[in-house]
DNA sequence: ATGAAAGCGCTAACAG
DNA sequence: CTGTTAGCGCTTTCAT
């Protein structure tokens, strides 16, 4: 059997007791005999066990990263930052994803599964009227979300209307007014994202007083083919956008490609702007609203991890800046 | 406090022994009884305690992912398919970055982060020459790899040699002769997809007789960045190649776009071939040796699951097939 | 500053 | 088929 703490007290001529409040650092210990004990203990080679220690102290030292999609770059890049911060704070970090709400997966509910298990659940990006949240949400532990506001839970998000805002206006100043919008998809339970930059888009749009054709809107779904699909679609519209906003780069990166595919020019023929800042954009120039992504996996993280300490969690959501960073997929209307 | 065992027991009229056995499926269990005390725990919205169950059973029912990034899509894809699998086995999946040997962290060691906290584990791609591989190793734990052989540990990749190989003889059947290649790095402890592809790339290029120019060779650290940098290197020489094998996908989108930046067009004035399938590759009409990324995971998952469970693992290493997917960006040589 | 002792909630023989 | 009984290895009062 693996060494146990009585062997480390025995072999340290101390009690168990003392034994666990030296190791883990608490006071009232004398400092000799602490370090009597991490040498004895790192002599014997001791791990203490999980388990046994989750059991007593009832805290499991486990957060639960919660997350519709693993492989996409914005979920990927996100829990990046998580499992930097919690790996730092020296807790595990359980990883499950519960799949798009809009095709169901057949997997069963996460909450349920998560009880007793974690100390806090961090969420990123589901959508705000997915079921599951709400079982989440209910299983009443610290919680901090990403990408996703929920009154009174703590979260960290830019401000998805503003940033929506800003690259619309930026099709806008280029003289732009029939301006085309690849939207998520038309479903009942929209990501915030979504949402917000449609509204940030309608926005801008009305502010300007142009008007929204509703010919020029279109669905990519969060993909690069959904992006590729959305733009033809628009492209074969009897008048055609001359620029588009796509509420994330991926589908913009289809939207290029699909303009490629009929021979236009971004950014000469027709202008292209996305939301995100991911790592192709730079390559495919294309000029997109960036957020600092793997930033808002860190914050989140950190928040939840001073709300578990029973710090006061900001009930404000955490708002973090974009920049615009104009490309070559955009330019000026021409007539 | 939470629902125990013992009230599910005495309120089912049992004791906790048989509410244990009932609950976990085990035989021996009169099949009205178990119904009726699953009845109960249900009622009671009784869930079981995993610390408890772990300190007395022994098992934790977790299993670690040990990855070199989270990010990046090669490490995010695979991580999706085996997230897919542990999920349904009820497995909990334990994240742990451990950062690029190359690059040091100032990481702990995760080696022993991991002792006697789960029952498996999986490493993705890790350098072979990695001394944090020799520490998860002598864990001595049930083990899969992937994209990373080692011998006697059952792992999962494709035939990488293979896979280079290929890319490049389809560069020579193009009848380009004056090949290069962007590399990883020239790091003392490369990736075993590093090693494996450029010896795959000399030995495509010795069979058919063809000289490998050393001016010809650089490296793209396995980023679209450096690929560009590698490329715009290969570039400036005073007798630039005609074509370029690049170890991976992202690194060949660097080329692609540095060959953009010089003026020069993919497929048509030089020919660029990668290995990976990334998902972009399509889109940026990248000709390249496709696997089936997020299937590794999968299958690598499902053969840590059979090992744990005491079934023979098969200890030669799981190849899983690749295939050449020609597409724009690799032409014929023009004499 | 340290020790004794009582659990934490479950599983696993061993009986019956 | 079901119950009894020991623990699993640690934390945490409560004493001293």
């Amino acid at each position: 059997m693996a060494i146990t703490i009585r062997d480390v007290a025995e072999a340290a001529g101390v009690s168990t007791a003392t034994v666990s409040r030296a190791l883990r650092g608490l006071p009232n210990v004398d400092e000799r005999t602490r370090g009597r004990i991490q040498q004895v203990a790192a002599d014997l080679d001791y791990v203490i066990s999980p388990s046994a220690s989750r059991l007593a102290s009832g805290r499991t030292g486990s957060i639960a990263v919660v997350t519709p999609y693993v492989a996409r770059w914005f979920f990927s890049t996100v829990l990046s930052g998580v499992e930097d911060v919690l790996q730092e704070a020296d807790m595990d970090l359980l990883l499950t994803c519960i799949g798009d709400h809009n095709t169901p997966s057949g997997r069963s509910p996460v909450a349920p599964r998560l009880r007793r298990r974690v100390d806090g659940i961090l969420v990123i990006a589901v959508p705000p009227a997915d079921p599951q949240l709400r079982e989440l949400l209910d299983l009443d532990m610290p919680t901090s979300m990403i990408g996703l506001t929920v009154h009174g839970v703590p979260s960290v998000t830019i401000d998805d209307v503003a940033a929506a805002r800003l690259a619309t206006q930026h099709l806008i100043n280029l003289g732009h007014t029939r301006i085309g919008i690849i939207g998520g998809s038309p479903s009942e339970a929209p990501f915030t994202a979504e949402f917000d930059r449609e509204a940030g888009f309608a926005k801008a749009m009305s502010e300007a007083g142009l008007d929204i054709d509703p010919m020029l809107e279109s669905y990519g779904y969060f993909t690069i083919e959904g992006g590729e699909t959305a733009m033809t679609a628009l492209l074969t519209q009897p008048k055609p956008p001359t620029a588009v906003f796509a509420l994330s780069d991926e589908m913009a990166f289809g939207a290029l490609r699909a303009l490629r595919a009929h021979g236009l020019k971004p950014g000469t023929d027709v202008s292209v702007v996305g939301v995100d800042g991911h790592d192709m954009s730079e390559h495919l120039d294309l000029t997109t609203v960036v957020q600092p992504v793997s930033e808002l996996g860190r914050i989140a993280a950190d928040a939840l991890l001073t709300q578990m300490r029973g710090g006061e969690s900001s009930q404000e959501p955490i708002r973090v800046p974009t920049k615009l960073v104009v490309r070559g997929s955009t330019g000026p209307a021409r007539d």
